[in-house]
DNA sequence: ACCTATTAGTTATCATGCTAACAATAGGAG
DNA sequence: CTCCTATTGTTAGCATGATAACTAATAGGT
């Protein structure tokens, strides 16, 4: 996450650093605009998934299982290239979102190392009720952040 | 924090949500995109501050009291006003930093409740120590972001 | 002077990210 | 078959974000 309320203004940034080529500067501060708007708006996100008892990650892990219709399940292992946190992360995010009912884990039977996740009705149900207001929330707050 | 590898293509918004606004699908995209890199920048920045027994918030903190030359001291609340983090937390970074004695806490004489807060000599040294390699890690980061 | 409300900061507890170390399974060489 | 290695996922423990409830100090009205 990213605190900072008043950005350094570019002239700090020349005053602090010297090593700079021309222009960095302006790449620093749009970094430092990215930082603090990416963490605000996570921020809200997350505070929209925890009314709804969820949190924006195991939302994508619901998500990348949604998207691909034609698998009937994806192996925990899937769902981890096509995301990036640490294992135990994923772990612990299953876990829960099985203990919610959202989520059917079964083990693989060729291979019992392996996890076979898919949505289970309720949670193909909550995740596509979820998905509006998750759009509209970050369509809103870029609106929000060109006009103010 | 943001961590879906593979965004959702426009078709999918589309697909998912009907009731957006014309334009709003490359605002969602922009947004997403937005957080998946600042994510990736903050754990670098984070990487680059733990190899320092520091972290970003640390360094913000140090920062905003540098950055006015001319008080001897900021109040606590001060910091909190400029920053933008729940009071526990900067309860703990402000204990950590001055056990690393990097902060000078003194109370105030009018009102006890207030804590004067400032860097020390090996404070204002390693934060100046830090900041060209912070600025150069953002910048570089940039740099990959427009050519890969 | 005293009672109450406000303010600054802390403590307790939780959520969720991480790495390191572990168990269980699978596969291949001898 | 047995042993060594690789792979999958878990457990343990830490860091750092949050809120709620607390303490201590101050301010203000009676």
């Amino acid at each position: 996450m990213f605190f900072l309320k008043d950005l350094p203004t570019r002239q700090m940034i020349e005053g602090y650093v010297t090593t700079l080529e021309a222009g960095d500067e302006d790449a620093i501060e749009t970094a430092l605009i990215m930082m603090r708007d990416a963490s605000v708006l996570v921020r809200r996100i997350d505070q929209y998934f925890q009314a709804e008892n969820l949190s924006q990650l195991r939302f994508l892990i619901m998500i990348v299982i949604d998207r691909e219709p034609e698998r009937p399940w994806l192996y925990q292992g899937e769902v981890a290239e096509r995301l990036d946190v640490s294992k135990p992360v994923l772990t612990r995010a299953v876990q829960s979102l099985m203990d919610a009912g959202l989520l059917t884990v079964s083990p693989d039977e060729d291979d019992k190392r392996w996890k076979r996740l898919s949505l289970s009705p309720d949670g193909t149900k909550r995740l596509h009720a979820l998905l509006p207001g998750y759009f509209q929330l970050i369509s809103d707050f870029m609106a929000d952040r060109k006009g103010g």
